[in-house]
DNA sequence: GCGACAG
DNA sequence: ATCTTGTCGC
């Protein structure tokens, strides 16, 4: 199994969280978010390698949801080396890397993001949706499906019902059942964000799914990407599929994309 | 010292 | 997260 890194390496990791989680504030989220950017990916096989393992590569796909049109208005993909084992409590040292390699191909300006994943609720306060949160310099929110840390009481099964989820004493997040009788999500800030901001931003965004629609779309466009050959499955393929247009006469101007490590 | 432990 | 066929239930 993967101990790919070294103690010093873990070491080194800790040091940066507890620095980020100094840099944390919960001030200027925006009052009405309309573009919101969400990213997930998926790991592949590699030749004779189980997905996930060192030297496999993953697809990062990275989405902007309007939440006025209720419709995602641009979609990029990318695919990485995997440089880093599963670590609970390092996610982000694994994942961020190939999901800003995505991001960093969208055009459209981001208000804030949702990440598939805690924020502050984390032993150090610096998860996934923290981590990317300060490298990006954006507000975002940390949706997890399950939790880290912390404790919180199972909030009754309406969607809408939530339970505060603390850590330490210290309120870190809640507990928000985005879907009637479905599991709850762990929502959290990631960067100027309050716990009671991403709930509301969660709920909001998860239309008729558990997960909200920037990230659930992530998940389901990077599972299609996922061990397909550059050429086969483009973003282009993508963006019809999970970016409707609603006028059907309009052209993009970038829709040969392919997902390969430089081509888009 | 013993469990828990995002994706 | 990934490994994996059929199977149970509305
Ligand atoms: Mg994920």
């Amino acid at each position: 199994m993967g101990r790919w890194i070294s103690t010093r390496a873990v070491r080194r990791a800790f040091n940066r969280q507890r620095h980020l989680a100094l840099a944390f504030t919960a001030a200027d989220w925006p009052p009405h978010p309309r573009f919101v950017g969400g990213a997930d990916l998926a790991f592949e096989p590699g030749a004779g390698q189980r997905a996930g393992s060192p030297g496999s590569r993953a697809v990062a796909v990275a989405v902007v949801w309007d939440r006025q049109q209720r419709r995602c208005v641009e979609i990029a993909a990318a695919r990485r080396r995997v440089r880093f084992p599963y670590v609970p409590g390092l996610l982000s040292f694994r994942e961020a890397p190939i999901l800003l390699a995505a991001i960093r191909r969208l055009q459209t300006p981001v208000d804030v993001w949702i990440f598939d994943g805690h924020g502050i609720s984390h032993p150090r306060g610096c998860g996934l949706a923290t981590h990317l949160g300060m490298l990006l310099n954006q507000p975002s929110v940390g949706a997890a499906k399950s939790r880290l840390c912390g404790v919180c009481a199972t909030p009754p099964s309406r969607r809408g019902a939530c339970a505060p989820l603390r850590y330490q004493g210290r309120l870190v997040g809640f507990a928000v059942r985005t879907e009637a009788g479905q599991p709850p999500l762990y929502v959290s800030p990631g960067f100027r964000c309050t716990p009671r901001q991403a709930a509301k931003l969660v709920l909001a965004c998860a239309l008729r799914h558990r997960l909200p629609e920037p990230t659930r779309l992530a998940d389901w466009s990077c599972a299609q990407l996922r061990g397909v050959g550059a050429g086969s499955v483009t973003v282009d393929t993508l963006q019809r599929l999970v970016r409707p247009d609603p006028s059907r006469h309009s052209f993009t101007g970038r829709e040969r994309e392919v997902v390969s490590r430089h081509g888009g």
